[in-house]
DNA sequence: TTATCGATGGTA
DNA sequence: ACCATCGATAAA
């Protein structure tokens, strides 16, 4: 799934605005098993929703300032996501707006707590549309999951090759 | 160009 | 006591 979303559109509708970009980096978090997923905590709180149905926002708050949007990628119960990691600008954004990286990215769509749990399948205030295959994905370890263990070594951080909106 | 550090608060 | 980060500033 997190190859699969390189190349799709994200859409955030706010304020009678629309904002359009393109999905250039994504990393997968695939389950209970993997350390560096927030379900490998259990199901708390938190983390109910990654063991909800698949194509709900997953929304969370680190380092006292910052929102990070994932989609629930699995079957009920599973407890994996996708995390956003870069957009490139399409349509609705200010000249100069940074898109790359997944806190830049949250906080110019204005996507907060309030997304926590909703329906990306519905087609209003935050939604994915499907766009053409990217050809030419790299893949390399996750950002800042040293803590995990061999999993922090794992390749599940994907992007599109070259693509200047991918985070540094 | 790269390194360091402060801001800031939810979670377990 | 961590932490799926960013931006300003300093160092090189």
């Amino acid at each position: 799934m997190a190859r699969d979303l390189l190349g799709c559109l994200l859409v955030r509708e706010r304020e009678g605005r629309l904002f359009v970009g393109r999905i250039v980096e994504t990393e997968a978090y695939v389950g209970p098993h993997d350390l560096a997923c927030h379900a490998s905590r259990g199901i708390t709180p938190r983390t109910k929703v990654l063991y909800g149905p698949p194509g709900h926002a997953y929304v969370y708050f680190v380092y006292g300032m910052h929102f990070l949007l994932n989609v629930v990628t699995e079957r009920e119960g599973h407890g994996s996501a996708v995390l956003f990691r870069g957009l490139e600008p399409v349509e609705g954004f200010a000249r100069g707006a940074r898109t790359d990286g997944p806190a830049r990215l949250t906080r110019v769509l204005g996507i907060d707590k309030e997304l926590n749990r909703w329906d990306l399948t519905l087609g209003e205030r935050l939604w994915i549309v499907s766009g053409p295959r990217v050809e030419r994905i790299a893949r390399g370890p996750r950002i800042g999951v040293d803590y995990a263990g061999a999993w922090a070594q794992a390749p599940l951080r994907f992007w599109e090759e070259g693509n200047p909106w991918v985070s540094r």
